[in-house]
DNA sequence: ATAGATGTGTAGCGATCGCTACAAGAGGAA
DNA sequence: TTCCTCTTGTAGCGATCGCTACACATCTAT
C-alpha cells in the first residue's frame, strides 16, 4: 500500500521533470497527469486543484535549483563581480542547469502576464537567485553592494535570455566578450 | 464606405495597441476582436486566423520599435561597447520603450514553447535588435565585433527581464552598477 | 460482521477555445 | 428589375479546458 503523501511526492518528481524538459507549453490537467502516470482524476485527489500541481512541481525545481547553485560556488566565496559573474555563467550555462535558466525565463514571463501560481514563484526564485549572488559576493552588505548583485542578476539572466531566443552560439559569443571587455583590472 | 483593407489596418493598430498595454495574456479571438472594436466574425473576415492577426499586430509593433529604437540613436555614432550600452539602456528602459520590452520579454518566452506565430516574431525581432547595435558600435565588422553586440543584446534583456520580473527599482540599480563599474576606461 | 473512511474509475458538466455554415442585407452593373 | 458580389450578424460546431458527481471497491476499527 502507497500512501497519499507518497503519491502525492512521486507525481510532484514526474511533473517537475516533465515541466523541466518541456517548459510551460504543455501543462493542461491531463497532460499532467500523464507525465505523472496517473489518471487526471487521481491528480485532482493528490493535489486541491491545478495550482497546487504546479506549485508543488515548480517549488520541487526551486528546490533542486537552489542546490545546484549552492553546491557550484561556496558561501561566502568573496568574489569580486569579475570573477562572480564569470563563475555564475559557468554554473547557469552548464549542461546542467541550461534547462533551469529556460524555465525561468518561461516563469518569468508568466508571472508578467500575471498568472497565478507564477508569480509567487516567480518572485520567490529571483529573491533567491539575489541573495545566492549577494552572499558570494565580496564586501559588507550596503546599498552598492546590492545595485552589484542586481547587476549581476541582469547580466546571468540577459545571457539565459540570449541562450532561449538565439541559441547557444550566440550566447557564448557574448560571454567570450563579457569576460574580455567588461571589469578589465581593478576589484 | 471603408474598405477591408482600411479595416484590417485600423484593428491592427488598435491591437497593436492592446498587446503593448496588457501583453499576451488578453488574446483570444473574442479578446482581440473587442480590443479592435469588431466582432469576433468579422476579425476572421479581414485576417485569415488568429495567427494572421497575432502576426499582424506584433509586426506593427515592430514597425514602431524600430523607428523608436532608429532615431534614438543615430547610425553609425560609432560608439564604444560602454557609451552603446549606455544609451541603449537609456532608451529602452525610458518610459516610451519599456513596454515594448516586456512584450519582447513575453514574444521570447512565447517562441520559447513553440508556439507560432511567436516563433518567427521572435528570431524577427531579435535580428534587428542585433543589427540595430552593430551598426551602432565602432569598429569594422568581425567576429569579435559580433561578440560584443551578443554581449550588448544581453545586458539590455538582462536589465530588461530584471525590470519585469523584480521591477524598475532593481533594474535601475543595475544599470547604476553597469555603468560605475564595467568597461571602467578603455575604448 | 458491519460501518465508516479511504481510494479509484467512469462519465460528464459548463465554460471557453478557434473557426465556420448559413442567410440576409447592401451596393453596383446589366 | 435582376443578378451578382461584398459585407455582416446569428448561431453553433467540435475540441479542450479545469473540475466534479457518483458509484464502486478496498481497507480499518469496532
Amino acid at each position: 500500500m502507497v500512501s497519499k503523501e507518497q503519491q502525492r511526492q512521486r507525481a510532484t518528481a514526474l511533473i517537475a521533470q516533465h515541466l523541466l524538459a518541456a517548459g510551460l507549453s504543455e501543462t493542461s490537467l491531463r497532460q499532467l497527469a500523464g507525465a505523472a502516470e496517473v489518471s487526471d482524476r487521481m491528480l485532482l485527489y493528490y493535489f486541491t486543484d491545478k495550482a497546487d500541481v504546479i506549485l508543488s512541481a515548480l517549488s520541487h525545481v526551486v528546490g533542486a535549483m537552489t542546490t545546484l547553485l549552492a553546491s557550484a560556488i561556496p558561501e561566502n566565496a568573496n568574489l569580486s563581480p569579475k570573477d562572480l559573474i564569470a563563475k555564475a555563467l559557468d554554473v547557469t550555462q552548464g549542461d546542467a542547469m541550461r534547462p533551469y535558466m529556460r524555465l525561468w525565463i518561461e516563469i518569468v514571463a508568466a508571472a508578467a502576464r500575471g498568472e497565478q501560481p507564477y508569480k509567487s514563484v516567480s518572485s520567490q526564485i529571483a529573491l533567491g537567485f539575489l541573495a545566492w549572488i549577494d552572499s558570494r559576493l565580496a564586501g559588507e552588505a550596503s546599498d552598492a553592494k546590492r545595485a552589484t548583485a542586481a547587476m549581476a542578476f541582469a547580466i546571468i539572466d540577459g545571457i539565459a535570455l540570449l541562450d532561449v531566443c538565439a541559441g547557444q552560439d550566440q550566447s557564448k559569443l557574448a560571454i567570450s566578450a563579457l569576460t574580455e571587455l567588461a571589469f578589465p583590472s581593478q576589484s
